[in-house]
DNA sequence: TAAATGTACGCAATCGATTGCAATTCGAAA
DNA sequence: TTTCGAATTGCAATCGATTGCGTACATTTA
């Protein structure tokens, strides 16, 4: 294995019998080479299949060029649309991307920041785990001098640049929307509170509530209903009530919504004219199932361009100190079948 | 930015009064340190919040346990599911994971590759671009001494490790369930055949129509009808045959049995007792559509745990040097409603 | 012609960790 | 007391690329 040495710079100058440093700034098309020389070092370069070092490289330099990714799982639908966006806005940087998902453990978590300060990645971009609670791991980041980005699921505390959607405002509209369509008792999903999308989520939900009205009962409000699972056991409970809710608003996942569909269906409820559905994230299968689930779309693919671009436009002005900044991109209320009664 | 130094083994061999090699021993818990040194040290470190710089031990070290990893979009379902099974292996192995997109392009593939070369990473995983048809870049991964490792969409030629799908079995056996369950002129909806994924799930079909003796008809195979709006247009054109399919598979995936689906839905053709459909991936939505879609399963993130297993069963023998392997994964039907109109 | 400016390139240090070899210490065996 | 070896530790080279500084030579200007 690796028996073949690769050829480097000094392979290079000894056969063309210059200095290595003259190679060096040929490649690096500095203005301090001959024009000639630079060209002959290309075409031997590219003779001896040369390829540069980046270890060294990134040594020499003291950076990396790479960005540090840490969400919950690399093969969940929002994640992964993050990560393609940001992957596409680095590419174009001459950036590279090292991925680590926590497994919703903040002791892997911890795990996956440290192994990336070791990496001297530039920028570590990261979602919380579901149960990260500590945040010296993150402090750590920011001592170590690399550029922290949290996004999503964000530690509010932590001055950092923050990407986050606005939950609050999304959960608003769709409340909004289910009560303009004339549902009352609209139940909530909600998801563990000590992450801030989902307590933002409530708030939301809260806020409509009030603004049009209407009481906020407790037995309508249903912890931790985060899976299909959760949601279908949920759904089954608000539905035996004396008095069942007129929709649920799945404010965790839209897995969560089709948890609920599936229940009311096998109950014989008529969706939306007898129970109105509402998910979050516009996943694929919101659009296909009979009838399709209201949803909210994050934008995940556009939310990683931004947090990227974010970071190199932080890195453009490297003169001026990194001020904390959060930009909030407002979430779209997709409607569709499963709350629509009226016109 | 960057500002502060970060404290290195000098720091710590400095501050005990000495050499930078022994802390470098005790560090990495060298046999030739005294105990209580060791002690120190790794106390010292702890103080002063020492971080190792992978950069420098990688480039002293000659490796960089790293793996790369391109793919043509990381977020579709297969290839997110495949890279959080690779990133799942490598982490208990102490690997990072460096992504890459290509995007289905063959120019991308090649820059992608031509980055993790420089990065110098250990081994690269990758699965082909779509219209990716010449394949120097991946002699050159050999020829740098990096291990290579194809995967689903693999180039036969070349003499690698290989982890893939029975193909040619599962469409085999798709078919074959189609054809027991009753169902004459089966269609086929194929993909790009210089991918050989496609043309292998093409054989398979072939196969097993031959097998049972049933007539292969031309016009009933369609070209390029690889995602959902061309599943559609392929069928609108099959259902409005003189003698349409009386079931049609779509080899190339979900999306395109989606497709098909809803064309039927939509002109009144009754799934599955008038029209069998059958996909290929066992997307999440299969399950959920009404009638549900059967499909195959490729187990997509033990096939990335196989692929990173593969790569540290190799390494495990270093001495013997490494022989083209492939490991072929058996996929598995999935059968649901829409094919099933018998018992 | 001398001085000044500029171009091209080599030397050597540097980034931080690792490791072969040499040096030192210390106790045990002869 | 001398000798030998094991246990520790230090020295210095090394991985490959980058870069500040200095030098040699050519070109321009006074």
């Amino acid at each position: 294995m690796q028996s073949k040495k690769r050829t480097t710079i000094y392979d290079i100058a000894q056969k063309l019998n210059i200095a290595a440093s003259s190679v060096s700034r040929a490649l690096s098309n500095s203005s301090h080479v001959n024009e000639a020389t630079k060209k002959l070092v290309l075409k031997t370069a590219d003779e001896l299949n040369y390829k540069r070092n980046n270890l060294a490289s990134n040594l020499r330099k003291g950076q990396s060029k790479t960005i540090g990714v840490v969400v919950p799982f690399i093969n969940q639908n929002f994640f992964s649309n993050v990560i393609a966006g940001i992957e596409d806005a680095s590419y174009q940087k001459g950036y590279n991307l090292i991925i680590c998902q926590s497994n919703e453990l903040e002791s892997k978590e911890i795990k996956c920041v440290n192994t990336l300060i070791n990496q001297h990645v530039d920028c570590i971009v990261i979602s919380l785990a579901a149960d990260s609670s500590d945040h010296r791991h993150l402090q750590n980041i920011i001592d170590n001098g690399i550029q922290l980005i949290q996004f999503d699921r964000v530690a509010d505390e932590l001055e950092t640049l923050k990407v986050i959607n606005d939950n609050e405002q999304a959960s608003f509209e769709a409340v909004s929307h289910m009560i303009a369509q004339g549902y009352k008792r609209i139940a909530l999903l909600e998801g563990p509170q000590n992450l801030h999308i989902f307590s933002q989520r409530k708030t939301g939900y809260l806020n409509a509530l009030k603004k049009f009205d209407m009481p906020i009962l407790d037995e309508l409000i249903i912890e931790n209903a985060w899976t299909k699972e959760l949601g279908a056991k949920a759904t089954r409970k608000l539905l035996s009530l004396a008095r069942p809710p007129g929709a649920i608003f799945a404010s965790t996942s839209d897995f969560s919504a089709l948890g609920v569909l599936e229940v009311a269906s096998a109950m014989g409820i008529k969706v939306p004219s007898e129970l109105g559905i509402c998910g979050y994230s516009n996943e694929a299968f919101t659009e296909i199932t009979s009838p399709s689930i209201t949803t909210i779309d994050q934008f995940s693919v556009y939310m990683g361009q931004t947090v990227a671009n974010l970071y190199f436009q932080e890195m453009a002005n490297k003169d001026t100190e990194v001020v904390p900044k959060t930009i909030s991109i407002k979430p779209k209320l997709i409607v569709r079948s499963s709350t629509l009664r009226k016109g």
